[in-house]
DNA sequence: TCAACGAATGAAAACGTTTTAAATTTCTAC
DNA sequence: GTAGAAATTTAAAACGTTTTCATTCGTTGA
């Protein structure tokens, strides 16, 4: 290993960069070819002959030929990027990390790029999608955390610009998304506790005004009254509520009469919190209570064994995600693009 | 709330969008000047008078200009874009997103966007490097997780692109970069331990071939050394150890004689581990052992105010990467792009 | 032989901006 | 008044593509 020598202080990047890079001229001139021809040869137009579109290929191979982006999105008014709008509220644990990392495996072999949109600060999500939209700054946009009636779902639709969201809507135009089935989680977490023996459940509900909330309150609601047992439905905390108040909740719920003894957690972190606020309280886990959480790491089956988890895949949304835009943005009129991804119940067996 | 008008099937959103759009030509005709003048007039050269200025910029307010970023990207070679290079190894709790909001807030007034490297798959992180340099993906360049003889550093410092990296090399040409100062995370966090009246302090070491590996060491066996007080360091085990092993190596070595009774997490998920393993053991956290944990979230503070922490401001790190990146592409010969960030301690008082 | 044709290629304009070099206007000093 | 300088403004080229519309060149059919 040596050191590396130390570039030439004040050089300009760009211009030092920029002779001496191919274009398609290049090429033209190499091959003795006009510009048009290369430029079609490249995109495997049918009308150039067979053998000057595997020489030009070869040219633009061994002179180690890219298009400049720049000038084919002057051109063509496309900007092939993917824009995400990241959320205000990201101190879930590593939620957007892995839909991000999913949506960017989608775009690997494409000539998509994922961008971080700008702005995302201080001002409220629906500007940031008006800003991209306005600024064409990208050619399709991915969310999270929707609402029965999201503002920005209803900017996008109204504009026509290419969208997919992850979580659904009320509107009754159709449009693009990507879910999970809170419904069968919050179903299947109930009816798991119980079978455990549970006479009381609770869920943590994630807040009012997102769609899942209502998802996750019919799945549990529906195990609930198909068993007749005992329930609970916290008003004054939800998903988003922080963990410390969180735990005080359980904790000093714990210590009223009548206390369930079964609680759903669609969040790792609240189910870390309840955990706490039971012990705090004196209560032992598979012992005093019982958990079923929704976990998106691998976290809290790796510490809580004991725990019954139910897996949701977010890089896998975010595949899916990636995926279906880019077929919404190729294909206006493309179906088929909603997307209900399967809960993966993961109870130890015993 | 009405629904929205369901736009036109199959109607392309580019050509949609594109007609209309004002440019220069646009404020130009309008103000009966020309698009040079325009052009200057925006970027306020001291050559225009500044009546014609203030014309042209109310102008431009008024019909909502907004510059073409492709036709400045291709014409100038300055993409107005940084990119972050994803590190494969982010199932850390919030680790990238925390940074990337402090990034994108330090980019918001400006005119670049961040991208999150493309292709950072199944490629090496030299690779992705060197692609986003080659096809000029980007002005700048930020990446995480740096070791001793960084690859990545080396191109970059070969090739003169710009760049920021969160941890030092050992290179000896200087380089920008922002970093925590883990030294005295570990030092501070070992001397508590003894303060606590701890007999045998371990520290759970990142990998290896990190940098920061060997500034937490030197911190820990700094304290170690003065007090001359008995250590530990796992070999088995490292942050990035799956937390389940962690857990079981903790409890396993929890049993045999001689077991330490403070630990040094420089992780949440590490804390988590170290705190089951423990617990299975029987052993009880501030009564039978300590532990002094790093946290980048406020997760861990949150659910077990027992444990005492030294937090590092993963966004405040975000944003000094991104101010120091942006000054770097500037001004090539920029001076004082070298940043310790300094621990907060965060030990509740008794 | 030649008009017509299809296949293959090429010339030139355009996307919206920045920049170099030049032109125009206004001012200053004599 | 006018030369020259200073202050403004402008024309035109260029960045690297894509695309519309032509052009070339063999071939074919009459």
């Amino acid at each position: 290993m040596t050191e590396p020598s130390r570039p030439q202080r004040g050089e300009n990047f760009d211009i030092a960069h920029r002779r001496g890079k191919p274009t398609l001229r290049t090429i033209a001139t190499i091959a003795g070819l006009a510009v048009t021809t290369v430029s079609r040869a490249l995109s495997d137009a049918p009308q150039i002959s067979l053998e000057t579109r595997q020489r030009v290929h070869r040219i633009a191979r061994e002179i180690g030929y890219l298009p400049d982006r720049a000038a084919q999105r002057l051109k063509t008014g496309r900007t092939n990027v993917i824009a995400i709008l990241l959320d205000s509220h990201e101190e879930v644990v590593g939620f957007s990390t892995s839909i991000m990392y999913g949506i960017a495996k989608a775009l690997k072999e494409t000539a998509y790029h994922l961008v971080v949109a700008p702005n995302f600060l201080s001002t409220t999500d629906v500007e940031a999608a008006e800003y991209i939209i306005r600024n064409h700054l990208a050619d399709g946009l991915i969310f999270t955390r929707t609402e029965p009636l999201d503002a920005r779902v209803r900017l996008l639709l109204e504009t026509g610009f290419p969208f997919i969201c992850h979580g659904r809507t009320e509107f009754s135009t159709p449009h693009p998304y990507v879910d999970y089935d809170n419904f069968t989680f919050a179903y299947e977490a109930t009816r798991r506790l119980i079978a455990k023996g549970r006479r009381k459940v609770a869920v943590i509900l994630p807040p009012k005004r997102l769609t899942f909330c209502q998802h996750i309150l019919h799945g549990f609601m529906t195990a609930v009254r198909e068993a007749g047992i005992a329930y609970e439905i916290p008003e004054a905390i939800d998903l988003d509520t922080p963990a410390g108040v969180l735990r005080d909740f359980i904790r000093s719920r714990a210590d009223a009469p009548d206390a369930p003894d079964g609680f759903i957690c669609p969040g790792e972190v609240s189910a870390l919190a309840v955990i706490s606020g039971m012990s705090d309280a004196g209560r032992l886990l598979a012992i005093d209570y019982d958990i079923v959480a929704k976990e998106t790491s691998r976290l809290l089956s790796q510490l809580q064994p004991k725990v019954d988890t139910i897996h949701e895949d977010l890089t896998a949304a975010g595949e899916d995600l990636g995926r279906m835009l880019l077929q919404r943005i190729n294909n206006p009129d493309a179906e088929d693009l909603q997307l209900l991804l399967p809960p993966q119940i993961n109870f130890p067996v015993g």
